[in-house]
DNA sequence: CTTGACCCTGTACCTCGGTACAGGGTTCAT
DNA sequence: ATGAACCCTGTACCGAGGTACAGGGTCAAG
């Protein structure tokens, strides 16, 4: 992890302020360090920094925001089990693609075209000319 | 869609340069049409334009290529594994957070923080200072 | 036969998520 | 007490993935 990195998050709001030694350096308490493994994990997850700002905040809010949180966490939720979907799809995809590539290549009906892209197209997916 | 991204895929060479009709206008096969809506459903999956190229050699790949389209497939395979079991980590957490977010703010262990950040750590993941 | 909405090529620019200086201070080991 | 190896602030730059703009052609509707 570069510190550089760790700047940038303080820059970004995404770790709060630290407290510093007399020197002026910064010391971290294991809540910081928890938290950037966190963003860390979150990102490996496909989510952005703004994300993960939303999701920190959600974390922190207070009682008041509870109806905000879980409306928030709902959107987040729907998201997730959307990826896990696309995911197992494109697992399905490669298991037969390995599956199929013994074959002539004539019967290799490629089953990442055509059993992933192809694939149910979704509400918000075919949009005039995607 | 933007029509300069589909240039720009046109350049990187994740779309084969069309057929052009008599006026110069690039005329799409339905065979295009699905590259892109694969691509950008690979993106969503978080895969790079690099991954998404190598995915379409993988599936366009002839007969000669069969032992690298496996081992590459294979490794695919593993990381589409572990970023479900990530997801899956994820949409637990966020569960957890919204059956826990009515009780109050004292009882409530966040579960985004405490469950996820800190969860298990893996072979890679704690390189002396992350 | 012009006007508006598209397409063409080429080049420049933007956001996101960092990363790298420059120019200086601190700390610790030798 | 000196030098290597950190930290500090500030500003500049990078690669990925687009997006926009300039300057021009095409084409269908009125």
């Amino acid at each position: 992890m570069n510190t550089q990195t760790l700047r940038y998050y303080e820059r970004r709001g995404l770790l709060p302020e630290p407290e510093r030694e007399l020197s002026g350096y910064r010391a971290y308490t294991a809540d910081a360090v928890r938290t950037v493994r966190f963003i860390k994990r979150a990102q490996r997850l496909g989510f952005t920094l703004d994300d993960i700002e939303d999701l920190l905040h959600l974390a922190a809010g207070g009682p008041d925001h509870c109806d905000a949180v879980r409306s928030m966490a709902g959107t987040r939720i729907a998201d997730v089990d959307r990826r896990i979907a696309d995911l197992r799809a494109m697992r399905d995809a490669l298991d037969r693609l390995v599956t199929t590539c013994d074959q002539p290549r004539a019967q290799r009906e490629c089953p990442i075209l055509h059993g992933i892209a192809h694939h149910t197209p979704r509400p918000e997916e075919p949009h005039e000319h995607d």
